[in-house]
DNA sequence: TATAAGCTTAGAGTTGGCTCTAAGGTCAAT
DNA sequence: ATTGACCTTAGAGCCAACTCTAAGCTTATA
């Protein structure tokens, strides 16, 4: 049984995070002393760790939460089910790198089209082209959202 | 002079938008009707599309703000200071893409794993990979912060 | 002149994921 | 017995960039 801090240093989150995903249902303590302090079985510091790899993966704490209900009863859910967040999360994950991709090469080519040096800005190709507005590839899909 | 929903119309900013960013120093109307009506002229339109565009890049509203005044000022700003934003940004973006891709190829990874069929999660091996945490590749830095 | 569309303001709400505070109770070590 | 580290809670605050509301004033059209 560990404490919360001890619990918090095996995971890499903070005690305050932990209670915080607690509040959201992802962790929590089978055990409370009776002073009400939190303890954290074998089984909770899994399930906390498993909580871990998959932030660290890059999940929401949306997905997690499906994630998690799935390992809670495995019987009654499919590998489909597990695909599907996964493949939802890779394709907005591909959304956003075409989204950043963009920017890039935007960036890329403006400071392609500056030397950079100590001159003055007036005849900076990179305020005139945003002045011109014709910098060519800008992003479309500005919100992140997806259905 | 265009009223503010005209310039709206014009720039493809909302009118809330437009105020929003009047409020932080990015647009400005040059004249108000006795009633308190924002007028726009033409050097405040060609400021607001300066911002739409930046925007549309990738610029945050804080680097928008330097680039104005720059733009205001060219005599007394170089190139390197314009390009000095433009590289910081595209280091972010750089920064972002990478973490991205750390997370699309462990997604990728996962996925290819897992056939998705309709079988039961009981030995499905995205979760057992989420349980023993042994998903290589995890994204280190967490925060989009930088010096 | 009446109706509707459009304008004004200050300020609150949204999103996601924390992060921190205040005010107090608990526990181990000296 | 007293320090000091740790624990508890509800709830506020933070970030960026909007987005919207309420309540009231103005303007154009019929
Ligand atoms: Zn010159
Ligand atoms: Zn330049
Ligand atoms: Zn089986
Ligand atoms: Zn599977």
């Amino acid at each position: 049984m560990l404490k919360i801090s001890e619990l918090a240093a095996q995971t890499g989150l903070s005690a305050h995070t932990i209670r915080f995903y607690e509040k959201h249902g992802l962790i929590s303590a089978s055990e409370r002393s009776e002073a009400g302090y939190r303890y954290y079985s074998d089984a909770d510091i899994r399930r906390a760790e498993f909580v871990k790899t998959a932030r660290n993966i890059g999940f929401s704490l949306d997905d997690i939460g499906q994630l998690l209900s799935i390992r809670l009863d495995k019987d009654s859910h499919s590998c489909q089910e597990v695909t599907d967040i996964t493949q939802h999360k890779l394709d907005e994950v591909n959304g956003k790198i075409a989204e950043l991709k963009i920017m890039q090469q935007t960036l890329q080519r403006l400071l392609d089209s500056c030397g950079g040096g100590p001159e003055d800005a007036t005849h900076c190709s990179i305020i005139e082209a945003l002045e011109e507005g014709d910098v060519a590839s800008t992003v479309s899909a500005r919100n992140g959202g997806h259905s």
